[in-house]
DNA sequence: GAATAATATAACACTATGTTATACTCGACC
DNA sequence: GGTCGAGTATAACATAGTGTTATATTATTC
């Protein structure tokens, strides 16, 4: 017999091995006797062995089938699964994402909402990949990550961006002189020695602008790429610095005072896709409950803009 | 969709993904591409979710598709194997045989025959438990063993047997006076100690009935339940006794000889199996392989008989 | 924008799987 | 031994899954 395996024989096998009769097992499989008969008949043809012995009017599985019983269940349950998993996923309650970011990201605001996330959604998992924005913006055009935040971001055909300005914070050791003021201008920073982002950053140059409108010069203390460090080195008492607010909160303890920055320079990030690929319905609920869990850090524009 | 998740549609599924295309994965199916169009439709239908996304005329598989993938595989994977598997025991090459059997034959003769039976099918597996004769009768009737071989079996209408008598022969150390003798007889044992089975078997009976005949008295030196022990002892120069050919050569050594028996008294061995249950193919095999390896050994009566 | 290739849809054929009706098989019982 | 009933197999037919070919639609390419 060349016939093929057929999943509907190998359910009929398993409910009359469980029941031992060919009739109640067709009431377990709510179907009618003589189709689970045929089943059986079939297998048996395409096995080419028989399947059960009779024995005081009970049916008992031959050795052979007992031989290949364990595979099958095996394939049963594996469809099942599936079936789970795939209920699952359109559930949006399973599924992968791959979220690449800013290194201060992976270790303060995102574990939070990862965890939020999660908690909701048993078969979800994430990977989360931290690393400087050009590899981070690499990464979205080799469509090896589904989502990524990053800052700097100028765009590129195949990358898709939402962008979300963050409001920032001038930060200063507790007891510092500036704690005196409830808002703080660049004028107010003349004589400080300042940690600030690269040259090269657009944070940067907003901040320098800031400076120059006010004529005050800027002197620069220490350069560093991250927020976090700056935040760090503020909090040993090193300098002043100006953040976005986002680290400001988690650094947030004795030993650091913030005040609002005047003028208000904002921090652009940017939460960005690849744009080709279809994302998960599961990114894209992610990408919206991170988004949101931005939303008390940013920055709102006044309606005439 | 309330639809049944089908083999077919995975395996439609599995060759898309291989080949990045429609059209070459009904190639490989063997099947035309409508078909193959058709089957991932109903499975995108039934999963709930899109299965495959566009890319430069590339089908490449979603993200959901491709957590489900692995599982996917497994399934198509093990309906092969339980194929192969099936092909395997019609052609008796795949099965499990439990054997219960005489201690002796554990450590004997036995395992040569299994060894040669399996050599040529890779598939069968084989379990041997030695226990005394009355255990194995047990077995044979609870079905808990397909095969047994035992001795001093009386019939049972749960158990079918195949008897089997084989030659015995007498034994004694080398360098004994009994060496000279071609054939040995009750009256050449005369003076001696004999190391016997139990009183109680068959066996022993006939033996102590051809001493009867010849009027000459049976000294016992050890009673032992197997021939094996009895080799054992006689070639440790102990005493003489009777034993099935059968273990007689196992034992031929240079510390042990052994002549024919006269009157000659056989040794009858059951090859036995629950009559109720169904063998398999491979199990009959095994039987017929078994009682095949004992022929050399086997009584041949008169034909006058 | 036309030509071509790939895929989807339509209409239909055959097989798997379901149905009901009915015949067979076997142990229990008189 | 004959009858009864339970369980199972077989027959005849309906419906859904899976195949076909023909054709429309869509994507890619020049």
């Amino acid at each position: 017999m060349k016939q093929k395996l057929r999943l509907r024989q190998f359910e009929a096998l398993m409910a009359v091995i469980q029941h031992s009769s060919v009739t109640r097992a067709a009431k377990d499989l709510g179907i009618s006797q003589p189709a689970v008969s045929r089943l059986l008949s079939d297998l048996g043809q395409t096995l080419g062995f028989s399947l059960f012995d009779r024995r005081n009017g009970q049916l008992v599985p031959t050795q052979e089938v007992r031989f290949l019983q364990s595979d099958i269940q095996r394939v049963l349950d594996l469809m099942d699964q599936i079936g789970e998993v795939s209920q699952s996923i359109t559930e949006r309650k399973a599924g992968h994402i791959r979220i690449a970011c800013l290194p201060g990201f992976a270790t303060s605001h995102l574990p939070g909402v990862v965890a939020i996330f999660l908690g909701d959604r048993p078969g979800v998992s994430i990977t989360i990949e931290p690393d400087r924005p050009e590899r981070i913006l690499e990464w979205m055009i080799d469509e090896q990550f589904d989502f990524g935040i990053t800052d700097g971001f100028r765009g590129h055909s195949a990358v898709e961006s939402r962008d979300i300005d963050v409001r920032t914070v001038c930060i200063f050791p507790s007891g510092h002189r500036l704690e005196a003021l409830s808002e703080i201008t660049p004028a107010d920073l003349a004589d400080e020695k300042i940690i600030h982002t690269r040259r090269d950053s657009d944070f940067f140059k907003s901040l320098a602008n800031a400076f120059f409108e006010s004529n005050t010069p800027l002197t620069t203390l220490v350069e560093t790429r991250q927020f976090t460090a700056a935040c760090e080195l503020v909090s040993h008492g090193v300098g002043v610095a100006v953040v976005s607010e986002l680290d400001a909160v988690k650094f947030a303890n004795e030993k650091i005072q913030s005040r609002p920055f005047s003028p208000a320079i904002s921090h652009r990030l940017s939460l960005v896709r690849p744009t080709l690929k279809r994302p998960s319905a599961v990114t894209l609920e992610f990408i919206d409950a991170f988004a949101a869990s931005l939303a008390p850090y940013q920055v709102v524009f006044p309606k005439g803009l």
